[in-house]
DNA sequence: ATCGACGGTATCCTTTTCGACACTATGTGC
DNA sequence: GCACATAGTGTCGAAAAGGATACCGTCGAT
């Protein structure tokens, strides 16, 4: 399994937590997910046309950690065309005020 | 030159900013040395005591990358045995505020 | 009969990241 | 003469992350 043992020996004492937070939303393209999941669940193309730089295999490989992670959920109808909705579970949408802050601070140090 | 292509391609749209702002904290120990030099100034073997997990390596490479991107600020006196200070630029302690987000969502979600 | 939409997998390969380890220079204290 | 502290650098290699491409099954519309 490629999970993401990117921080995964959690012993690093004081400033831990923000290593802690930044394992969980430091993947490629989740802090985009997160971001466009904010305004409300989306179907899997829905979010592929949102991002439009990430290749299919990488969406889906982030959806799976983030699910793993609990931050998002992932509901399958029994339909055909296949219909799968993502969207942020309680956990998820408590990092509301985390990405809000990381967007904040981008739009106004955007600096070269 | 192995900087940080992560996100090198500003291309994402909305929440872009988002991106731009982990791909500047993101590397793997930079939260950590940010946290620790929000309490004030530190030297390199200091910060080093305070990061017991980390190579020197790895902590030179983290410190200069943050230098690169205007975070911090790397201030060499000549004298022997070397001393060198690190310290929070101006747009370093902008980021106050973002961390502190980031530790304090760890705190309160350290779920299994 | 073929095409497209949907939500994926599987396979392969390249790039990036990270860690271990060794090595450097200089001056001081023993 | 030796070790120690300081703040690094260099090289190597393993592992992880990321990207490209191709493929799958089903249904409705053309």
């Amino acid at each position: 399994m490629p999970a993401k043992p990117r921080h995964a020996q959690m012993d690093c004492s004081p400033g831990c937590p923000v290593e802690a937070t930044l394992s969980l939303i430091g993947g490629k393209w989740k802090g985009l997910v997160l971001y466009h999941l904010m305004d409300g669940t989306l179907r899997f193309n829905e979010l592929r046309r949102r991002l439009p730089n990430v290749t299919q295999r990488m969406l889906t490989n982030q959806l799976r950690e983030l699910e793993a992670d609990g931050l998002i959920s992932r509901t399958i109808f029994a339909q055909v065309p296949p219909r799968v909705d993502y969207a942020l579970t309680e956990r998820g949408r408590s990092l509301r005020t985390v990405i809000l802050a990381l967007k904040e601070w981008g739009e106004e140090h955007a600096a070269a």
